[in-house]
DNA sequence: ATTGTGGTTTCATACAATGAAAATTTTAGA
DNA sequence: TCTAAAATTTTCATTGTATGAAACCACAAT
């Protein structure tokens, strides 16, 4: 699904300590969810059984991982527990919320909140739409490409021109859909469109038959933080483009929080 | 709120690997959600700055913590990363989900998954009611003392007896509210009632306002691994001993997710 | 400017983390 | 059920890594 993160020893500031580096290294390992036994661990670690043995036993011991009836190593419940409270004590989340339950009780479709991190785009809170069960596959905490969503390409809209280029070179434009932006001058033409509208929308780029308007949020200093959107299917949503309810409401409500954040409006 | 977690080096099993026994109490806490300066950090695990320098930069590296604007530091994205691999990957979690909205839809009220860790409850799944907005503190991934929640009496109840002894010994029976049992052998009681009936009740001994309902589930082994439970406030739901309806579905809900997981009913 | 505080870097040293290999347990096969 | 093989756990000697002291630096407060 996302972009795997490569097996290890790759992220080596000159201070890092190594066997947490390992440590940590074993912990992105298990969260693609696959249970593994400690010989499949340490091979894709590439340690020895026994050092692998030794970090799993101090990760277990504080339920960092667990182990199941069949001797398979996967991620404990203290992940679990650290994330709530970075999830309480994110102050971006905290303040968004209300804000965001307005918005979607108001249009009732779903309503997410997401940041830009590295060449994706991480859901840090996701109301669903007041409608039947929602087909829309984004979780809290999960990825999707930026390139190819209405939150991604606001959120590189923003960034430096430098950063876009560097941005384009890294990432490769596979198309999802028919709609899928695969031309790197094209995705450059829509990025300047979206920062000049100040919103940006999604025709089905990523999943098919999902719409999606998107607005950015801003900090004290000016800086594009996060962004918001609204997402549904494209039998409620579309025609989008003349949707201008639903896009003004999604720009006023990301402009709300960005107030509430310190942004001022006219600097 | 929750027990604190001792400082440091409570838990040395003999094969802990000192530096990684190190990282995880900067991580646990962290976990109280106070952003830390480095001083602070290194105090409260008591290593010199140097080291704690180090172990925070490689942590941050991976962005397990994030150093805010003030140079504090707090829990970082990678958490939440990680949280929603175990979440995605938790089989009880995942088999109970489809039940526990059922139940949710047809009650109206809010909705608990828990397990039992220590002398506490850990929240894996909340499906708010559809009333108004809950004034309910749980959260996914959060904690709340077992023998004063419905959830929590359930799984105590099916402890063994020696376990219990163990539970009564370390932890003291506070009074929440004026319901709470503070006696241990009126809980010693209740836990043998609520055995025998197979489901627990919780009159606001928590929450003053609050009412619960929760049913055991079993796992293949006949083991009790979870509970369930409905929530809502006092209003709705009294008188909670009379309203068998509302205790059936629990019990009935408990039970399928019990079969999914292959619990065989008469064994 | 001056001092002080907290953060970062250097460095020599001790000892903690390591892998090889032995011991043990678990699994598979007959 | 017993035997062989595989995987896990433990031991142990060695080395190189994590360590704290102290030097250094950036920056705030005076």
């Amino acid at each position: 699904m996302s972009p795997r993160r490569a097996s290890s020893e790759e992220k080596n500031n000159r201070y890092n300590v190594r066997v947490l580096d390992r440590a940590i290294n074993i912990l992105l390992t298990l969260a693609d969810g696959k249970p593994r036994t400690l010989q499949e661990v340490s091979d894709a670690i590439s340690l020895s059984p026994s050092t692998t043995f030794r970090l799993l036993a101090t990760l277990s011991c504080y339920k960092f991982v667990q182990k199941d009836a069949l001797g398979r190593y996967s991620l404990g419940l203290t992940c679990l527990e650290l994330a709530r409270a970075y999830y309480e004590s994110n102050d971006l989340r905290k303040v968004a919320l209300p804000e965001l339950e307005a918005l979607r009780d108001e249009v009732k479709e779903t309503v997410h909140l997401a940041i830009l991190e590295g060449t994706e785009v991480v859901y840090l809170e996701k109301l669903p739409g007041l409608h039947a069960i929602g087909l829309m596959g984004s979780r809290v905490g999960g990825r999707a490409p930026a390139y190819c969503t209405g939150l991604g390409k606001v959120l590189l809209a923003h960034l430096k021109a430098e950063e876009i280029e560097d941005f384009l070179r890294k990432q490769p434009l596979a198309p999802f859909t028919e709609k899928t932006i695969t031309n790197p001058e094209t995705l450059k033409c829509e990025l300047e469109q979206i920062r000049k509208m100040g919103y940006a929308l999604d025709r089905g780029e990523h999943e098919a038959e999902v719409r999606c308007v998107a607005a950015p949020i801003f900090d004290m200093h000016g800086a594009v933080v996060a962004a918001i959107s609204i997402s549904g299917p494209a039998g409620r949503m579309e025609p989008l483009d003349a949707n201008l309810g639903l896009i003004e409401r999604a720009c006023q409500a990301a402009r709300a929080i960005s107030e509430k954040l310190g942004f001022r409006p006219r600097a």
